[in-house]
RNA sequence: GGCGCCAUAGCCAAGUGGUAAGGCGUGGGACUGCAAAUCCUUGAUCCCCGGUUCAAAUCCGGGUGGCGCCUCCA
């Protein structure tokens, strides 16, 4: 299959370092707050990639970490820590903001067909592995000791900026308003590697290392996780554009110097989720989490849909029109889908249109995961001429990738409007509606009609006589 | 200011040189007492201006607009 690759900003074959397998790492939610919408957009696109590469017959390998370690809420003098934040404001300790934040993750992503990684890694688990990495960037002096911090110093490389075609000197460092520039790094590009000189003086979790007690910096966790458990060749990288500098930039800084060889062959960037006013972000307070959409009454899967409607590197705007959009052909697909008979099953004489069909579907999503045509070859299905069985066998096949729960959500349809025979009382007043149509009492048939639509019954009238479900 | 992504009908979008897939919605029709559901049907000078070419949404140049990153964010 093709990516899109960050580094070249080409689409490129995959071709992993170790034929058959791709080792793949998911830079993971921090967690202290619930994740929103915006965010699950990109878990989204990376699980359809993991489904789609083992469709296409390789192993993965994923790993995705925790951030369960703060982070700066804010900039480098006045912030504080994010888990610590959480913890205060929730009256919890930070371990225990953490675990209930990564269970709320894990959940959210379940009700939107996210598959948990093979390994999820705390990130306080790895506290020995990234002393070994940062001791090894000190011996090959790419980092310095400063100020009681231990620096990455990113004038030993011949390319720092390997996403953008930046000089160092075009960089303004500290543009944004409130950014104090730290004098004890050598370049204004370096980061710090261990904090032992907090400068929040109430980080929560410290641990203790050559360099005194502290803390990792951010940068180095995604690096120790995925070397801890994928080893020394990386195939492919996934996360939000806005990772990209510096916090890929650096990971690839600190990894390829440590490994003294290149690490990472793919970067896989998912664009953001707009509002029509921009971002959808923590900052900006404008977000929704999954359980405030399952509130709204939608479905979590439609969500799901309407992100594979479009493509992973394209801004998507979030807007209830939207949805609703989504809502609505979602909610047809299924219809269509429901109305097909029979168990998924190939047919023999369907065999050749079958193959074409597939072919095309995944050609598609060979194509730098391409969902959107992708998903336009649900309806190419469902329009073919071939038996309804082997229909449901090539849905439930694209289903694989998609994961939309199609033939589950079908069948839930199906059973709904078996469940008629079931309600004597509905049977009743649909005897008595016929009986007063029959008479021409129209207000009569309407009434009956709109005192069970209140009740959350929908009749429907068909030439073999009138049958009902629940809305 | 620097760098990057993007720009196709009301909306979501496919399409990388040969004359605009698909989906949702809308309008019309069939069915219905009327609706709902279902089925049929309906829509685009491809952001603008130049250029290359027999031929450009697609390539090149120049604009415009939206979004993002520039040490908190997926």
């Amino acid at each position: 299959m093709k990516l899109y690759n960050s580094l070249s900003r080409k689409r490129e074959k995959i071709e992993p370092h170790e034929p058959g397998v791709i080792r793949m790492y998911t830079c993971g939610p921090t967690v202290y707050h619930y994740a929103h919408i915006g965010n699950l957009r990109s878990y989204i696109m990376e699980d359809v990639l993991e489904r789609h590469l083992r469709f296409i017959g390789y192993d993965v390998i994923r790993v995705m970490n925790i951030t369960d370690v703060g982070h700066l809420s804010s900039d480098a003098d006045t912030g504080e820590d994010k888990m610590l934040e959480g913890a205060k404001r929730e009256q919890k300790s930070v371990m225990e903001i953490a675990r209930y934040y990564t269970d709320a993750f894990f959940q959210d992503s379940e009700k939107l067909n996210i598959k948990k990684p093979d390994i999820v890694e705390n990130a306080t688990d790895c506290i020995d592995t990234y002393i070994e990495i940062i001791d090894g960037l000190i011996k090959k002096d790419y980092a310095y000791f400063e100020g009681g911090n231990v620096y990455f110093d990113t004038s030993k490389l011949d390319k720092y900026f390997v996403f953008q075609d930046i000089e160092a000197d075009d960089l303004d460092v500290a543009v944004r308003e409130g950014v104090v520039e730290d004098p004890n790094k050598k370049n204004p590009n370096d980061f710090v590697l261990w904090f032992t000189k907090s400068k929040f003086e109430d980080q929560a979790l410290k641990w203790d290392s050559p360099w005194g007690v502290g803390y990792p910096g951010w940068h180095i966790e995604c690096s120790g996780i995925s070397l801890k458990h994928l080893g020394e060749y990386l195939d492919i990288h996934c996360g939000g554009v806005d990772n990209m500098f510096p916090h890929h930039t650096n990971e690839i800084a600190q990894s390829e110097s440590y490994l003294g060889h290149k690490w990472c062959k793919y970067w896989m960037h998912i664009h953001h989720l707009n509002t029509t006013d921009g971002k959808m972000s923590k900052s900006s307070g404008e977000l929704l989490t999954v359980s405030q959409l399952i509130e709204k009454g939608y479905d979590p899967l439609a969500y799901r849909f309407f992100c594979l409607q479009s493509h992973y590197r394209k801004n998507l705007v979030f807007s209830y029109e939207n949805l609703d959009n989504a809502v609505q052909a979602y909610e047809k697909l299924i219809g269509r889908i429901a109305r097909l008979e029979g168990e998924p099953k190939l047919h023999k004489e369907s065999e050749e249109k079958a193959e074409r069909l597939m072919g095309e579907f995944i050609d598609a999503m060979n194509s730098d995961l391409n969902t959107a045509l992708a998903m336009s070859s649900l309806y190419d299905v469902l329009k073919e001429d071939i038996h309804d069985e082997s229909k449901l066998y090539l849905l439930n096949e694209f289903d694989k990738v998609l994961a939309l729960d199609l033939l589950k959500k079908a069948e839930e349809e199906r059973q709904k409007a078996e469940t008629q025979e079931e309600n004597p009382e509905v049977e009743a007043l649909i005897l008595k509606r016929h009986d007063a149509k029959k008479n021409k009492d129209w207000a009569l048939a309407d009434k009956i009609r709109d005192n069970l639509k209140a009740k959350g019954i929908i009749l429907k009238d068909t030439p073999e006589g009138t049958t009902w479900e629940y809305e």
